[in-house]
RNA sequence: UGGGAUGUAGUGUAAUGGUAACACUGCAGAUUCUGGUUCUGCCUUUGGGGGUUCGAAUCCCUCCAUCCCAGCCA
């Protein structure tokens, strides 16, 4: 029953408020109902991940549902393509909503109902102001706006011209159907909001059906009362919605009153989390698409490798509350790491190939080591790997003349291949132009597999792989797409801070052949370089390619900075 | 200068009248066939001021700071 025993985590604001009403007698059938309703304007990123898990985590801690829920009401912006990304993703995070796929769409009808019944009781209107002339009755934050000169049209009248507008009889803009609330409100969205607008769009659901769509203030609180929400969780900038929210859900004929709850939305530094940017770099090729491993979006970093895992106890651990922060990137970095060290399968790859000849080595035998597949889980097996007397070592990992705490390859030193022999470095062969193309070593028989009888240590371990059974694949190493904690804080414009480092491509890095065999959706790790995993879409059997997830912690790259390497 | 919210280590989140804590980051060290992992230790915290109380992060007053709202977007 160890899996039984739940973690002692303190209830967040939410949960405490559930467990009342639950406590209470507050909630129908004692069921727990929430939804996520995106809008399906834009592909779902890293902050749609916190409000899922707090959305789909609610219902399953509580066993109530979840429903999903696309708010399609602006057929402008709205797309396919959008839907399926969406319901793609959600499942990718582990997550299902079962039979509770719903659409603001498919509410349309009733809408226009409550609507006709609004305008029957007085409380709503035609107006014929334009958006400008409406801009200006509104008022402003600190002056109460003004009634429009429509607003106290007949019901006969208001019916009639209500008709029209849903006929398609008037031009877009023309008019709109309002609340009449209050003009004088505080809130600014008491002040008589608009209910429908004209719109001659096709709607990816409903087509050409109407030409006059509801907004959100009085679709969403409809939406949820139809469907039995019990607790609608949204972000904190609707919180000055909420009085539009009741307003909606008190309307005479709905029965059913769930309430609105505002958290903090996910804000995590170097990352942008607007769809709006987040569509401008992908039109104006910034980036390759909505799933470039480099975006935050869902796909993106999914196909950059990182694991659902991952980023659900990352969004845990950031925690839910009402503060409006910035998370960093370094918590997300830790998670994707700690769940991708325990299963990712170890390679060994050489990024930037530099020639190592073992001299003593006798040409043309070939050796074959065990290597673990993950040192953190025993279990994992072992592979095997070719050893000749050719190899490729990483540039990095020799230097001619050490720097001060360098415990590699240097002439005189003796470092460990991994899994393979102990080498002691002789001499470099060099170019005209002085570059080394080739380091020259002596290898101690001795200390095959590792070690050595006398149980001598080295400082240094290198991977490596044989000059003669090596995949040659590209290697994608992403960073992250902005240089600045927050992107544009300089400037005012977040194009500035874009890092032209964003992608290195590797096209021939030297790899053992083992990796030949990782898939789609393989978590590896490149032994001292990162965690890797296979291009969803660019690679293919005979030209692989593979995409950086993360780099390792590297202190050794740390130590170089602050001496000033 | 209207309304709505929020202030706890560098960051995020706990503690709801009774010893301010957990995680990440950072720093130092140990271990290590990955300069990874693991382990140990250290650093730094209740926005300011007043009040109530034996006792305040918590209750009250006040000031300050930050965020959101003037779409026929969501």
């Amino acid at each position: 029953m160890e899996n039984e025993i739940q973690e002692a985590r303190p209830l967040n604001f939410l949960e405490k408020i559930i467990e009342d009403d639950l406590a209470n007698g507050r909630v129908p059938n004692n069921t727990i109902v929430t939804r996520f309703p995106p809008e399906p304007n834009g592909y779902l990123h890293i902050g749609h991940i916190k409000s899922i898990c707090i959305n789909f985590g609610l219902a399953e801690k509580y066993h109530g549902r979840c429903h999903l829920r696309l708010d399609d009401t602006n057929p402008a912006k709205e797309d396919m393509e959008y839907i399926n990304s969406i319901k793609d993703d959600i499942r990718w995070l582990g997550f299902d909503w079962g039979k509770y796929e719903f659409y603001a769409s498919d509410y349309y009808d009733q809408l226009y109902e409550i609507a006709i019944r609004l305008i029957k009781e007085g409380k709503a209107y035609v107006d014929d102001l334009s958006a400008e002339e409406m801009k200006e009755y509104r008022g402003t934050l600190t002056q109460p706006g003004r009634n429009s000169p429509y607003r106290d049209r007949s019901i006969e009248e208001n019916l009639r011209l209500f008709e029209e507008m849903k006929e398609g009889m008037h031009p877009e803009g023309s008019k709109t159907l309002r609340a009449k609330i209050d003009m004088a409100s505080p809130n600014i969205n008491l002040r008589d909001p608009a209910l429908y607008r004209i719109k001659f769009a096709t709607h990816p659901r409903t087509g050409d059906k109407w030409c006059i769509y509801p907004m959100y203030d009085f679709t969403h609180p409809i939406s949820d009362a139809i469907e039995g929400i019990t607790h609608s969780i949204c972000t904190l900038e609707f919180e000055d919605h909420r009085p539009a929210y009741d307003w909606a859900t008190s309307i005479d004929g709905i029965e059913h009153t769930p309430h609105q709850y505002e958290f903090a939305r996910l804000n995590v530094t170097y990352l942008l989390m607007s769809k709006r940017r987040l569509l401008y770099l992908v039109n104006n090729k910034f980036v390759t698409g909505w799933d470039d491993p480099r975006m935050p979006t869902i796909s993106g970093i999914r196909r950059k490798g990182y694991s659902p895992e991952s980023m659900k106890d990352f969004v845990s651990r950031v925690g839910v509350a009402k503060v409006e922060g910035m998370v960093d990137y370094s918590l997300m970095e830790f998670c994707v790491r700690e769940d991708l060290n325990k299963r990712a399968k170890r390679l060994m790859a050489v990024l930037d190939p530099l020639k190592l000849v073992i001299d003593n080595y006798p040409e043309g035998q070939v050796e074959y080591f065990e290597a673990e597949n993950n040192p953190e889980d025993p279990e994992a097996g072992t592979h095997s790997v070719a050893f000749t007397r050719e190899l490729y070592i990483e540039r990095e990992d020799f230097m001619e003349t050490p720097v001060k705490g360098y415990h590699r390859l240097y002439p005189g030193n003796e470092i460990r291949l991994k899994y393979a022999y102990y080498v002691t470095a002789v001499k470099v062969d060099k170019d005209e132009d002085g570059n080394i193309v080739a380091v020259h070593c002596t290898y101690d028989p001795e200390s095959k597999g590792g070690t050595t009888p006398d149980g001598r240590k080295v400082k240094g371990t290198s991977h490596w792989v044989s000059a003669d059974h090596v995949l040659k694949a590209e290697v994608r190493q992403y960073d992250k797409l902005f240089k600045a904690e927050v992107p544009g804080a300089a400037t005012g414009n977040y194009l500035d801070d874009i890092n032209p480092d964003s992608l290195v491509v590797i096209p021939e890095a030297y790899i053992e052949l083992e990796a030949a065999k990782a898939k789609v959706g393989d978590y590896l790790q490149f032994i001292r370089n990162g965690y890797y995993c296979v291009d969803s879409k660019d690679s293919r059997p005979e030209a692989m390619v593979f995409n950086r997830t993360c780099t390792l912690k590297d202190s050794w790259a740390k130590q170089k900075k602050k001496m000033g390497l």
